[in-house]
DNA sequence: GAGTGGTCTAGACCACAAT
DNA sequence: TTGTGGTCTAGACCACTCG
């Protein structure tokens, strides 16, 4: 069953992308979408509302909304899953476990995971690669709750989101990232080929159930131009922030 | 004045922040909320919205909404202007003009300003400091339209945004950001005092007015460990994507 | 002044979660 | 079964932009 709000909007997204409304151009008048479409304005408004939300376009009162860019937006699972963005870009994605071990949780993880300290963690080093190149060593912590499902997957599973979902039904359904820049140390220039010292791309995440109960939390480090990320930003919906060096 | 689902949007957000519904708490319903407001369901749905977008709470159908995370997130005039972003946190930032130069735009910054090549563009570097400590080296390209008002803010000018608003009215809307990570060259380590091939943070900016019509564009590199970037991320709003090294 | 998007109301029905 | 959030309607008024 698709929403007739989403129907609308999914048809505006793809006039923007195909080039029919290009950067720059005006989008028709609501009360007109609402015409055409046969709904209420207010279901005309829930479509535009998502497209500005994806910084597709930008509106303000009084005049009609603009084309502000003709870049689609990812899906949420594609940002978190590393093996789902790879094939959505036609690229080869591979990987492997390094190192897996239970342990007990710091204060640091703990405050992530919603734990008390000295909690049960599962703590899993995996590499992954592009078209077997190198890209990305990924550190992650998993609460205890959720250590055996996470160990029944085989360390060559391409997927460990998908496989999660398929198994125990767990989704995730929010994330929390902090971007920064540091040098490779002597485990990182090992499996990501670089020389001691040199820059990587450093993402941070905790990421969340739908219940907004904390489900893993971690650190993935690039190899630099293999990766990048991008945010749109609008005055109303303002979704990054800079942050000072203290945590 | 002020709206009626602002004001209840913050006062949500202050009952969060102060942690009278701390991190995993359910807020009360929707009809619940608009009862003791006075206002129909569709202007507490607004409000709820709100907080969505922030990353502040999550919502699924059938269940209240969940308090996900008790950190405010900055307005977007902060994320834009170092100086102001610098002052809301207690910083003291400082800075100056390194060169300042009339050219013609190169096909990419021809691309990203909605112009033809060879238009003309002003292209400044800068310097940005926190208490007196090299954090920033900043180069902006501005479409030429702009390129008067830009040369008449001066050169010791605390917040070039503040000023070209005040001046000229112009304000801006809307960004587009792309982060990832290289090492510093040999100007980035002279001025940020770092040794050449440390790594940077780097964020690739463009900029738009709210009628949709791109101002600049340009790249700040930060001395890493000085300031980092956060995004909230969830399965409806999705404002990060992650991209490869192509461009 | 005509048209636009922003705000708000007062209903209704549905799909889903919790119990 | 009860209550919740998600969707949708059909109006209305206002602040604003634009020609």
């Amino acid at each position: 069953m698709t929403r007739r709000h989403q129907q609308i909007a999914d048809e505006l997204r793809e006039l923007i992308t195909s080039g029919h409304y290009p950067v720059g151009a005006a989008l028709p008048s609501e009360p007109e979408l609402a015409r055409t479409h046969g709904v209420a304005r207010g279901t005309v408004r829930q479509a535009v509302g998502a497209l500005i939300s994806e910084g597709l376009i930008g509106s303000r009162q009084g005049a009609r909304s603009v084309v502000l860019s003709s870049t689609p937006s990812q899906s949420f699972s594609e940002l978190l899953s590393f093996s789902q963005w790879a094939r959505a870009n036609g690229r080869d994605p591979g990987g492997s476990v390094i190192s897996s071990l239970r342990g007990r949780a710091t204060p640091e993880e703990a405050s992530q995971l919603l734990l008390t300290e000295g909690d049960e963690v599962l703590r899993i080093l995996r590499l992954r690669t592009l078209s077997g190149a190198p890209v990305l060593l990924e550190r992650t912590c998993y609460a205890g709750w959720m250590a055996d499902a996470v160990e029944r997957v085989p360390d060559d599973c391409e997927s460990v989101t998908q496989r999660l979902h398929d198994d125990v039904g767990l989704v995730f359904a929010h994330g929390e990232h902090r971007i920064d820049a540091l040098a490779a140390g002597t485990l990182e220039a090992r499996h990501l080929e670089v020389r001691r010292g040199s820059p990587l791309l450093r993402l941070c995440r905790t990421t969340t159930s739908p219940e907004g109960r904390p489900v893993e939390t971690g650190d993935d480090r690039y190899r630099p131009g293999s990766v990048s990320f991008t945010v749109r930003n609008s005055a109303l919906t303002n979704p990054m922030s800079r942050n000072t060096g203290r945590h």
